[in-house]
Formats: structure tokens, C-alpha cells, sequence
DNA sequence: CCGATCACG
DNA sequence: ACGTACGTGATCGGT
């Protein structure tokens, strides 16, 4: 059999990784991506190869001059970043643990090593293939050792492969050739001088011509051009010390004996559990069924009446459960683990039917303490459940709390964070399968998600609850969460009526327009095209037409408002353009858009979203009912085919600028505090501060600047952010700045200390304990490290503004429920609740809204609301 | 499936 | 010198 070995360039492939591949953590916080990128390499190269021999070189200390590491960075000395540094040590560990000999020799860099290695192994009757993202490796290349080059081209990953006559055939010279090429070009990275003056061009030419640095010396007379020939007379010196740095050596003593290198099995059991501390899913699957103890669920599959009877009247008596329902058409499966220790899975079969198992499953949360479910939201109604029913548990809930930062809180997130335990996701179990059902029956795939769900929702209470109680969020979760999810599940029931012939009318009154600017564009532009598509558009602007203010983006020209409206008063184009892109937008989002999700009874049944966002907001989908047009005449006009049901009215409450009160709040700012304590005119107020005017003679214009400026603080100022809204200059910008935080100095301080606070502790929290964690503050990257500053600033604003108005709604909602009034809470829209009020309680509604709203949360400023009433929500804002 | 754009707070 | 306002979701075009 031929004996073939392959070496790794461990610095080289882990940096590329590193580059390649989008910043990750495991749930320690640990940076895996260039470990991943690396063992992905690694296999790839490794199932290709199929070598007999195997081992990775690193350099031992720090990577000093020649090395991949720093020519990232064109030259400059800038150290590894920290993201970076931290796997290295782990990468190594990895590999031992698969058995994989590591090259490393004090003194001698990677490249020696494998330089080294490929030369005894050619000797020895070997294939050499050696994996690197460097270059210069290419001097090694014989008819024997082969340089594997992995690079990423657009999108997909492909190999640059060198032999010897590939270097020659690319390069024009021979790998030997290679060194005093580089010799004479030098490399400021590797700390190469090279002979001055000489470029890859030249130092091509004369290598060509004359084979080596020396031989070109030795015919110094015919070396071309002149230039070239003064410089390497003048340096020649330089020229061969550098041919010596640039050369590789090949002679290092090297401790690996190939008997060492033969490659062994490596899906050993303690690469095994590494891989598993490191969350390598894809990686683990490589691996067969022997090493980790897996984990498995003992499930117990129910069919008989009288045993489903003795489960859960046992099921009754315990002091934790955890629920898994899914349904499909007729068919019900239902997961049930007790105690964290027994789990069962009924059917819908013979006397097990639907109506049983479901009122057995709601039993349950009569008697048991605590009965955990994944999204208990959708169930509430089947299980008969209310805000009153203190045994509620839902495990994804408190996964957000924990970590509002993740995608998801499915049981394999859940399992991993908080259990410790690695789970096959419902993605990887159901593959390509879209449900758990076939034909009504449960798939086995179906039947261990069902267990894996139940299974994980009770084993979790505890480390869930637990560390609720640690971070100070058991009272947000049970008070505001919890009661948040039945509110939300309320509004979703109800729906918002929506008038279906008149959305219909909406949007065919846009069209006559649409098509009249698209010929506008059309004649102005010369040409037709798809305005829709920025690219069409970006080249038909500033190439065709050639209009001044192009430029941008990686992908082509921006198109965007902003950098359309700086030209708008040159060319006619653009203001049809801007028309247009309104238009379409209100007809296929807005007007067709909602037209697809009006159900039978006349509304909307939108979802309200109570995981998704980073600061505690709740997200709206399907539609979204949050961004329905408002800022705008035409667009706004749609709010008049939200109409509220015959009989009752629209009653519409928002907060008027709750986040600067929170701020006012939070900061205690006495300047600040006083002018809404006054009820002025905040933004009016500001203008008179920053531009030192009496405020009954502030400006409109000085009242929008200062009104953009109250914004931008709660953004987490920038003089960039802010110059760009109000389209004056940085230095501009940065004066108002300056201006705001002499006259609210306080407001200034609170902001610096929650970054501070952020820094120190890696998160901030709300009013009510809301945590957002804030992983960018500890980012090498200046960009990231800053957008965490100002993320810093603005999520105890925007958070604890979010955790009040969750307040309000909650206690609205009961109220109304608990008066048995028809009046009904049918949307949040942020830092405004719709009410669709029965015509006869309309007073007492706007009396609720305003009492709840008000005292939601006591601040050392007044909330404030302001709240109308109309026949259509246009009328209600 | 991602980026650009634009609707909202 | 860097290249930014905070938080979302839907639609479209283009890969």
C-alpha cells in the first residue's frame, strides 16, 4: 500500500478558519469558530487523502516573524486577537485527545517542521501533502510533496493544489526558485528586507533569466532593467541574507518518528467528550454510537386506557412535570415525563382520544406544582389555562430571560445550556421531513422529539428556576412574563377586524399611480428596467445616466432614501423614484400583504412574539401588526380599514415619550426630572438649553434638532449618527452633544456607568432585573466593542420602557376580563395598547388604560399618556 | 438564503 | 483610521 502523509499548517489552517468563519461561542462563552473551521479541514482533507501518516505543526511560543498570523494584517505588528488566542490551546488539546501527533520544536518554526518532515518523508517513499494557507510553502513542492492551499471563493471552498510543476507552470519558476524570488522582493510581514526597489514583477523577470540571486550577480552586466541592476549590485548583500530568512529549513532535529505520525483511530472516547464541551454537533456525528454514554430517554409508549389512568393519577401526586403536544388533523401525541425520571408518550388510539388526553394533560396543572411545557402559549385555551393558574412553567420563557440573545429555545438549546446534555435538534432528527406526522401516524423520529421535549421541560425547572433566582428575574418571570404570554395569547385570539373590500380599494387606488410613475421613470431614464431591483437601478442612475452621488456598498451602488433625497433636487428621476418605491411598498406589504392573512371571521390574527428581541420588546409576525404606516398621510391612510366590530369603538392609549422618562428616571437628572415634573415641552425645553434661547422663542427647526439629539440619546449617541439624521457635520453634531450633557450632566454620567457596568459585568439589566447580556464589549473588534457601548446605553432605556408598558397591559387585560366587560385588549404596538371598546364602556375603558398606564411603574417623572377614540384605528391615533 | 430597502416604535 | 445611531419584520431580487 502506498504510505501517504499529510501535514497540517496548525497556525496557517486555524487562522484561516478563524477569518472564514462568523464569531461563535459555545454556551460557556468559550470562541469555537476557528476550532470548528479547523476540524472541518481537517476531515475534509483527511476523507480526500486518506493518508496513512498524519501529524499538525505549530510553532511553539507566540508565532514569531514568518508567519501567516501576522500577514493578516499587511505588516503591522497587531498581537492575535484575544477571540483568536483562546483556541489555540484548545485546538492542540483536541487533537491529542484524537491522537494526532503534534510537531512543535523550541526554536524552529512550523514552517522548518513541515519543511523538514516532507523532505525525510519524501526520502522515506512517502506522498507529502501538506494543507496551508501560506505561500511560501510553495518552495517545498516536489513530483512527491504536493502544497494544499484551501481558500474560500466566492461562497464555496475550494483547493489551489501545487506539485512542483504547478508552482512552475503558475509562477513561471521553480519552487527553489521561489526563495530568492521572495529573496529579492522581500516580505515586510516575515520581516524579509528583499533588495529595494524590486516588485513581483521584476523579481520574476530576472529569476526567469538567471535562476538565482547569485547567478544574477555573477552576470550583473546583463541583468535588466538598469535600475534593477544598480540596486541589486548595491544590495546584493542584503539580497542573500534575505534568501537565507526567506528559505525554509529543512534540516530541523526533529523528535516525531513516523511510526509516531501512523494514523490511528481518532474518534476517541475523550475527543469524544471535548467535542461534546464544545457543542460540535456536526463534528459529534462523525463519531459512532460507542464513546459518549449517549443519552437516551426511556420512553414509554401508552395504549391502554387503565394504564394511561394509574400514569396520571401518579402524574398527579408528583411535584414536577413537563408536557410535549403536538396535534395534527384528528391525531394527538402527547409527552409526559415525570419528575424528570419516567416519561411516557400517548396516542390518539382506541379510548386514548383527543378530548382525554387533553383534559388529563390540564388536570395536571391542577395539582402538580409545577408542570413545564416548551411554548405553553399556544395551549393555553385546549388546557384551560389563565394567568391565575400558578403551576404554569414554560421553559423557553425562562431560557429568554436567562439569555435573550439566542434564536431559538428549543429542547436541544435548552438541554445544552442548562442540563449539560447534547441533544440531536427536531431539524436533525426530522432531516428533511417537514412534520413528526405521516399519513396520522408518529414517526419514530417524532416519537423521540416528543420524549426529548417532555423529558428536557421537566429536568430543566430546577436549573432553569434556580437561576432565575440568582440573576433576581424569578418576580419578571412570574409576574410580568408569564402574565405577558396570557395577554399576548388573548390578542391573538381576538384578532383586529379588518375591512376587506376597503384594504381591496386601498390598493387599487395605488395602482393607477404606480403605473404612471413607472412610465415616468422609464422616459426619464431611456430605458426600461426593474426599478424594483437596487442593482438594476444603482447602474441605471450612475452609469447610464451618469447622475453625480454614486458609489457605495460592496455590492454595487446604494440606492437607499438617503442617498436618492441628496439628489433629489437635481433630477426630476428621483422623485418619481422615491414615489414609486413608497407606492409598491404600500401595495405588496401593506395592502396585499395584510389581504393574505384575513381569516374567515373578518380579522387579522397576527402572532406577538415574546422570545425574539434583545431588550424584552415583544416582536410581531404574521403580520407584522407593529409597523402598520403611521408617519405618513398616504401610508396611514391604511389605519382606516382597521375598523372595530359593530358596536364598539377603537380606544387607543400610547405613552408619551416613556423611554426619556425612563431616562430622566434612571439617571436622576434634576434638570431633566424638573422640565417633565413642569410637563414642558421636553424637546422645546432641550432646544432652549442647548441653543441658550428663551423657550418660547425656540425655532421649529431648533426643536426637531433637539428633538433628533433627545432621540440619539437614547441610542447611545454618536456625533456620526446624529450628523447623519440632521445632516449637518460632525463637528456640528458633536457640539449639540457637548451642549446636551453640560445642560443634563447627570444623564451624561448614568450613561457612562452603565457601560461601565456593562464592561465589568458583561451585561446590563432593566428597572425589573431584565438582563441583556452584551458580549461585543469584550471584542477586539473596535467596531463591535463600540456598537456594545452604545447597546449599553440604550437597553435599560428601551428595556425597562418594554417591562412598563407589560405591566400596563397585563393589568388592563385582567381588569377588563375581571369586570366582564366586553372591551377587549387587541393590540400593543410598543408603547401603545388598542382597545376595540364596547360602545358602552367606552369611559370606563379610557379610565382603566389611563389608570393602569399611569401607575404601571413608579418613576421620579410622571407617565404620561396621551389617548383618543375613533371608529377606525386613523381615528383612534 | 442573504442583502437591500423601508415600514414601525 | 476605523465607520456607527437602538429595537424589530416583510418583500423583493439575485445568488
Amino acid at each position: 500500500m502506498e504510505k501517504k502523509l499529510m501535514l497540517i499548517d496548525g497556525h496557517s489552517i486555524l487562522n484561516r478558519a478563524f477569518y472564514a468563519l462568523p464569531d461563535m461561542t459555545n454556551s460557556k462563552g468559550l470562541h469555537t469558530n476557528a476550532i470548528l473551521g479547523f476540524l472541518n479541514i481537517m476531515f475534509k482533507f483527511l476523507d480526500e487523502e486518506k493518508p496513512t501518516h498524519f501529524a499538525v505543526a505549530f510553532d511553539l511560543s507566540a508565532p514569531t516573524f514568518r508567519h501567516e498570523m501576522f500577514k493578516e494584517y499587511k505588516g503591522t505588528r497587531k498581537p492575535m486577537p484575544e477571540e483568536l488566542r483562546e483556541q489555540v490551546p484548545v485546538i492542540k488539546e483536541v487533537l491529542k485527545a484524537m491522537d494526532i501527533p503534534l510537531m512543535m520544536e523550541e526554536g524552529y518554526e512550523a514552517d522548518d517542521l513541515l519543511g523538514t518532515m516532507s523532505v525525510i518523508g519524501e526520502q522515506e517513499g512517502y506522498q507529502v501533502r501538506i494543507i496551508s494557507g501560506d505561500r511560501d510553502l510553495l518552495q517545498l513542492a516536489t513530483e512527491n510533496v504536493q502544497i494544499r492551499i484551501p481558500k474560500t471563493k466566492g461562497g464555496g471552498n475550494v483547493v489551489e493544489d501545487y506539485f512542483a510543476e504547478d508552482v512552475m507552470e503558475t509562477y513561471g519558476v521553480t519552487p527553489k526558485e521561489f526563495i530568492d524570488m521572495k529573496a529579492l522582493m522581500g516580505d515586510a510581514s516575515d520581516n524579509i528586507p528583499g533588495i529595494p526597489g524590486i516588485g513581483e514583477k521584476t523579481a520574476a523577470k530576472i529569476i526567469k533569466e538567471f535562476k538565482s540571486i547569485e547567478n544574477a550577480y555573477e552576470h550583473i552586466e546583463e541583468v535588466m532593467p538598469k535600475r534593477a541592476k544598480n540596486k541589486l549590485e548595491e544590495f546584493y548583500d542584503q539580497g542573500v541574507l534575505s534568501k537565507e530568512l526567506a528559505a525554509i529549513k529543512l534540516d530541523c532535529p526533529i523528535e516525531l518518528s513516523f511510526d509516531d505520525a501512523k494514523l490511528n483511530d481518532i474518534f476517541t472516547g475523550e475527543a469524544y467528550q471535548l467535542l461534546k464541551q464544545l457543542e460540535f454537533k456536526s463534528v459529534l456525528k462523525r463519531f459512532d454510537g460507542e464513546h459518549g454514554e449517549e443519552f437516551s430517554v426511556n420512553l414509554k409508549k401508552v395504549s391502554e386506557l387503565d394504564e394511561a389512568d394509574r400514569i396520571f393519577s401518579k402524574a398527579k401526586k408528583c411535584k414536577a412535570a413537563g408536557l410535549a403536544v403536538y396535534h395534527e388533523q384528528e391525531y394527538t401525541s402527547l409527552g409526559l415525563c415525570i419528575e424528570g425520571t419516567d416519561t411516557f408518550l400517548f396516542q390518539t388510539e382506541g379510548f386514548l382520544t383527543r378530548d382525554y388526553l387533553i383534559g388529563q394533560a390540564g388536570e395536571l396543572y391542577r395539582t402538580v406544582p409545577r408542570v413545564s411545557m416548551m411554548n405553553v402559549k399556544e395551549f393555553l385555551d385546549e388546557l384551560s389555562l389563565s394567568e391565575d393558574d400558578k403551576s404554569i412553567f414554560d421553559a423557553a420563557l425562562a431560557a429568554y430571560l436567562l439569555n435573550p440573545l439566542k434564536s431559538t429555545y428549543e429542547y436541544d438549546d435548552i438541554s445544552r445550556d442548562y442540563l449539560g446534555i447534547m441533544l440531536p435538534s427536531k431539524k436533525e432528527l426530522l432531516d428533511k421531513k417537514k412534520s413528526i406526522f405521516e399519513e396520522g401516524k408518529l414517526l419514530p423520529e417524532g416519537e423521540q422529539i416528543i420524549g426529548y421535549e417532555a423529558y428536557v421541560a421537566c429536568a430543566c425547572i430546577g436549573p432553569l428556576r434556580k437561576k432565575l433566582m440568582e440573576t433576581g428575574m424569578l418576580s419578571l418571570y412570574e409576574e410580568i412574563e408569564i402574565p405577558t404570554m396570557v395577554a399576548l395569547h388573548d390578542m391573538e385570539v381576538r384578532g383586529i377586524h379588518v375591512d376587506r373590500k376597503a384594504l381591496k380599494e386601498y390598493g387599487d387606488q395605488l395602482i393607477g399611480r404606480i403605473e404612471e410613475l413607472r412610465e415616468l421613470i422609464y422616459k426619464e431614464a431611456g430605458e426600461e428596467f426593474n426599478i424594483n431591483s437596487p442593482k438594476q437601478l444603482g447602474v441605471v442612475l450612475f452609469e447610464h445616466m451618469k447622475l453625480e452621488g454614486g458609489k457605495k456598498t460592496k455590492t454595487g451602488y446604494s440606492t437607499s432614501v438617503d442617498v436618492l433625497e441628496k439628489i433629489e433636487h437635481l433630477y426630476p428621476i428621483i422623485s418619481y423614484i422615491l414615489e414609486y418605491r413608497q407606492l409598491t411598498k404600500l401595495k405588496s406589504t401593506y395592502a396585499d400583504g395584510l389581504a393574505n392573512y384575513i381569516s374567515d371571521d373578518e380579522r387579522i390574527h397576527g402572532k406577538f412574539n415574546q422570545t425574539i428581541t434583545a431588550t424584552g420588546r415583544i416582536s410581531s409576525t404574521e403580520p407584522n401588526l407593529q409597523n402598520i404606516p403611521a408617519r405618513v398621510e398616504l401610508g396611514r391612510a391604511i389605519r382606516k380599514v382597521f375598523l372595530p366590530e359593530e358596536g364598539y369603538t377603537f380606544v387607543d392609549a400610547d405613552y408619551s415619550q416613556i423611554e426619556l422618562r425612563v431616562l430622566a428616571h434612571l439617571s436622576g437628572d434634576k434638570n431633566l426630572i424638573h422640565a417633565y415634573e413642569l410637563e414642558q415641552d421636553i424637546h422645546a425645553r432641550t432646544a432652549s438649553e442647548v441653543f441658550g434661547v428663551p423657550i418660547g422663542q425656540v425655532s421649529s427647526i431648533q426643536r426637531r434638532d433637539a428633538k433628533a439629539v433627545n432621540f440619539g440619546i437614547v441610542y447611545g449617541l454618536s456625533a456620526f449618527g446624529l450628523s447623519q439624521d440632521l445632516k449637518i457635520t460632525r463637528k456640528q453634531a458633536q457640539e449639540y452633544i457637548d451642549k446636551y450633557f453640560e445642560t443634563y450632566p447627570k444623564v451624561k454620567e448614568y450613561l457612562n456607568r452603565e457601560v461601565e457596568k456593562g464592561k465589568k459585568e458583561g451585561f446590563v439589566t432593566t428597572m425589573f432585573q431584565r438582563i441583556r447580556p452584551i458580549p461585543e464589549l469584550k471584542s477586539s473588534n473596535f467596531m463591535q466593542r463600540n456598537f456594545g457601548e452604545r447597546v449599553a446605553m440604550n437597553s435599560p432605556i428601551q428595556g425597562s420602557a418594554a417591562d412598563i408598558i407589560k405591566i400596563a397591559m397585563i393589568r388592563v387585560n385582567m381588569e377588563l376580563k375581571k369586570r366582564k366587560l366586553k372591551s377587549r385588549l387587541i393590540l400593543q404596538i410598543h408603547d401603545e395598547l388598542l382597545i376595540e371598546a364596547h360602545d358602552s364602556e367606552v369611559e370606563e375603558v379610557k379610565e382603566i388604560l389611563t389608570r393602569e398606564m399611569m401607575s404601571a411603574a413608579k418613576l421620579s417623572v410622571p407617565l404620561s399618556i396621551d389617548i383618543h377614540t375613533g371608529n377606525s384605528w386613523y381615528e383612534a391615533k
